[in-house]
RNA sequence: CGGGGAUUGGCGCAAUUGGCUAGCGUGCAUGGUUUGGGACCAUGAGGUUGCAGGUUCGACUCCUGUAUCCCCGACCA
């Protein structure tokens, strides 16, 4: 019964996740350090990806632009805070058509300092704003030890960038980025997430604050699937940009900045996948039904044919009728590649005018006729996508522990892992004393969290509220 | 960046103290028989052993450097 063509997910996850990446044909690995070639099957779950976000961001009125690659090492520097915080992983550039350069450029880690530059020289007046732009485009960030998709020194991301006259414009955005995010993560990719506010050591470089979209993996290790940033006037008046407002005065503008990246694909594969391989939710999935004529049967062919062709105006369907694979080994196949649903068709079927179906989640098999193929895969595929996201859901809530002792805690991050709720004095010391103990850190403090008076986990002192913590990947 | 392991046909591995023409499985190609959970037979193609040096009569094997990957740390918007 089990498969000895990749790693078990239950024996050896991280062997598993490196096995199925390459094997499933996602992605491979690049010659360069850190990098990776994301292949068309995986880059077609990106594509997913962006045409589920994309709608939303336009809709919102943001609209889509292009700023370079490099950007003046000058520029990054003009933040504080924010060239300190990436100072350590940039990839800089020194020379250019065979000449030192006479200032180094930086392949862009992300894009506030070049965009901003930009936006103080089309701005004048309070009637500029807001300036809302996104970019999907590609960022390097020189990480010391890294994994395909879950952090790359290369990744695909899409970056937010607006700035607004007022704060409660300010904050209205940043609370819509994250909600995108949040409906990525559920709707599409069936990924339950928390959201919530990152503490003061653990929030972006050059931000007041941090907000973000924390995942559980399989480990008990927590993703970070996505962050919205409030820079406040931060980078505004870094950059000494202003506008005249009604009265005439200086009005520095109100800037947020959100992002998501490749790694949410990393999240996905983990997440869902089992032993037999990827498992994709329906509405991301590349392929969504595969139409599988058992092979030598002849009756059979002509039928499966006029399911498929029916099928692919209604779904992303692709039939694999190639001669030379046994049933079995297609089976196999597709199931390893993560497709939802799989119709099988033998000459048994074809004379029942029936046909068999395979939900790739829990491997159930059903026979059914064909005239109910419609209703049954059209109600089949949406509880695919359901069930897993409530799968993940269960997952998360089972695998989130509130504890009242540092002893509970310490055992929790030594055995299953997963979240822990825990009070915190929000004090920077006792959260760093806690990560070097355990390794976890603070995620988030959970949005809707309700402020209740207790005790730091870590030093006994007053806390208002449960922060969530984990090991983070 | 520190510690450990690895790199040999596409993939997974072997090759004794440094010694003969570098093997095996799988995959691939061709032909045939098959095909309801990774079929079988036959024939065949495919390698300057990651890269660069060095030691030696002789290097897959030893030494030095270097690149990439994996694991464990440190680091990680």
């Amino acid at each position: 019964m089990a498969k000895k063509f990749i790693k078990l997910k239950s024996e050896d996850l991280s062997q598993w996740y490196n096995d199925l990446v390459v094997k499933a044909e996602l992605a491979d690995y690049s010659p360069v350090k850190g990098c990776m070639v994301i292949r068309p099957y995986g880059y077609s779950i990106w594509e997913k990806i962006h045409d589920f976000m994309d709608p939303f961001i336009k809709e919102k009125g943001v609209q889509n632009a292009y700023f370079p690659l490099f950007i003046p090492e000058s520029f990054l520097k003009k933040e504080k805070e924010h060239v300190e915080g990436f100072a350590p992983e940039l990839a800089v550039v020194t020379h250019g058509g065979g000449q030192k350069l006479t200032e180094n450029l930086i392949v862009r880690p992300t894009s506030e300092t070049i965009m901003y530059e930009m936006y103080k020289k089309w701005t004048q007046s309070w009637r500029d704003l807001p300036v809302m732009m996104n970019q999907w485009c590609n960022v390097v960030r020189w990480e010391q030890r890294t994994y395909l998709f879950l952090r790359t020194s290369e990744f695909l991301w899409q970056e937010g960038h607006c700035a607004h006259a007022t704060d409660a414009e300010n904050q209205e955005m940043i609370q819509w980025a994250l909600n995108l995010y949040k409906k990525t993560y559920n709707d599409l990719l069936a990924i339950y997430g928390i959201t919530g506010v990152k503490s003061n050591s653990e929030k972006f470089a050059g931000a007041g604050k941090t907000y973000c979209i924390e995942a559980l993996m399989p480990n008990g290790k927590a993703l970070q699937a996505g962050t919205s940033h409030d820079l406040s006037q931060n980078f505004a008046k870094s950059f000494d940009w202003s506008v005249q407002d009604q009265n005439g005065q200086k009005l520095y503008p109100y800037q947020n900045s959100w992002g998501m990246s490749t790694r949410s694909i990393g999240g996905l594969i983990m997440v869902h996948g089992d032993d037999n391989g990827l498992v994709f939710p329906p509405q991301v999935a590349p392929i969504q039904v595969v139409v599988i004529p058992i092979p030598g049967h002849t009756k059979a062919k002509t039928l499966a044919e006029k399911i498929f062709v029916d099928l692919k105006t209604k779904y992303r369907c692709q039939i694999d009728d190639l001669e030379g694979e046994t049933a079995g080994f297609k089976f196999n196949k597709w199931e390893m590649k993560g497709v939802p649903v799989r119709i099988e068709i033998g000459d048994r079927e074809a004379d029942a005018n029936s046909l068999v179906l395979l939900r790739r989640d829990t491997l159930e098999k059903q026979t059914i006729s064909v005239s109910e193929l419609d209703s049954v895969l059209n109600k089949l595929l949406v509880d695919i996508q359901n069930s897993l996201l409530e799968k993940h859901k269960k997952f998360t809530q089972d695998n989130t522990f509130t504890v009242d002792s540092y002893d509970e805690f310490k055992k929790v991050m030594s055995t299953t892992r997963g979240f822990v709720s825990a009070h915190w004095c929000e004090s920077s010391e006792c959260e760093a004393e806690i990560k070097q103990d355990t390794k976890a850190t603070t995620r988030c403090l959970p949005d809707g969290q309700p402020e209740e008076n207790g005790v730091c986990v870590y030093c006994g002192k007053p806390s208002k509220h449960r922060w969530l913590f984990a090991q983070s990947y």
